[in-house]
DNA sequence: GCCGATATTGTCCATCGGTACAGGGTGTGA
DNA sequence: TCACACCCTGTACCGATGGACAATATCGGC
């Protein structure tokens, strides 16, 4: 059985600086991605990833499902990018922080992601937050026709479908599974007269 | 200088949670949003505000510039909702949390908060980085003219998917079989940079 | 004549989408 | 209290879809 905390990284610096920050839990060091994939990694581990590992996969590389399954991932980059910040945790990744970040931080972090949150920076969240104000404004209006016999759950599923959403991606956005969005997606269907998403985002849009 | 903890709660309940969750901070308990506004806050004092408050401002009042201008305001709701928690986030709020999570969690907030961080849930996060995603996909490729790259069968199976149609309605209207319909989708994806005939019945639209 | 672009078709297979059974939980109005 | 609408979830099935290997044929240009 593998310990709770596994610290990956080819930079020695960073290695003894997450060790003396983490030095309260029993923590494995690791010296590269490929090293992480050879073990097995204990369901709700803690992941510590330098993203400036040389073997780091890209983000649709297989491995990557079942790491983020398993455990929960924190990303540390020594230049931390919004974009990549946002890829990341949307796949799936529990934080994204500076390799760097001091001994608290670093601390906090571990814990908020032990506990099975999600941590992520004042600046970024500040970016993030912004990001959805404007997107929020650009929607707004409320739709007449097509969303007068929905349930409210049914158009906000509708709406995500309008957008191209996958099934899947609607189940994670709210939050509920996938056998329930295509419940919600049936009932809208049945109420349209349609049978298919594609129908529906046309719709949606106005179309047909 | 010890920083102070303020819990802002008409309920009684929610009062006695939040004070065994954070029995081991020196917090002062007041009952209204109007007893907090009398006090003088000091600067980097956590603020625990139950959202439910009676007298809570609306988000325009004057008095809430001051309030987060000096402290950290964790705003606290017994139901969440996407919308307020982007609003008071975005209005420079530190958390926004479900009133009654437990202790844990509740510490959790707590320390992050009085670190000078962001604390958001997973959920919440979740939602966020999907908005953040789709608005970013809306901006980036923005192409007018999704027939430029694409040969005179391509565009005519895409003009024909953007209506709604099966490979195999394609099929027989185009008098090819179902597999050539597949073949000129597919060449038509890779040059989209899509994946499915729903966003390339979006492009054909112009929309995203 | 060879090369590249286009159009066509094939098989195989993993995944997705939609439907058909099923059920449990909550809240509201009669 | 009971009916009803709404929300949520499960298993199972099967057709539609999309990707990964192909291959063949035509046509225009170098």
């Amino acid at each position: 059985m593998s310990v709770s905390v596994i610290l990956v990284s080819h930079d020695p610096g960073l290695a003894r600086h997450w060790q003396a920050a983490l030095s309260d839990v029993p923590a494995r060091l690791l010296g590269s991605f490929a090293d992480l994939h050879q073990q097995s990694v204990q369901a709700g581990s803690v992941v510590w990833l330098d993203a400036d590992l040389p073997d780091l996969p890209r983000g649709d590389d297989a491995r990557w499902v079942s790491l983020l399954a398993d455990a929960r991932v924190v990303l540390a980059s020594a230049n931390p990018q919004r974009d990549a910040a946002v890829a990341w945790l949307e796949k799936g990744c529990a934080a994204y922080c500076h390799a760097f970040a001091d001994a608290d931080t670093l601390r906090q972090i571990q814990d908020v992601v032990a506990s099975g949150n999600v941590w992520v920076g004042r600046e970024l969240m500040q970016q993030l937050l912004a990001t959805v104000q404007r997107a929020a404004a650009v929607r707004a209006p409320a739709q007449p026709d097509w969303a007068r016999d929905l349930t409210e759950r049914e158009q906000e599923v509708a709406r995500l479908v309008a957008q191209g959403a996958s099934n899947r991606d609607i189940a994670n956005q709210c939050n509920i599974t996938e056998r329930t969005v295509k419940a919600h997606l049936a009932a809208a269907f049945a109420k349209l007269g349609i049978t298919d998403r594609l129908q529906l985002a046309l719709r949606v849009h106005g179309i047909q």
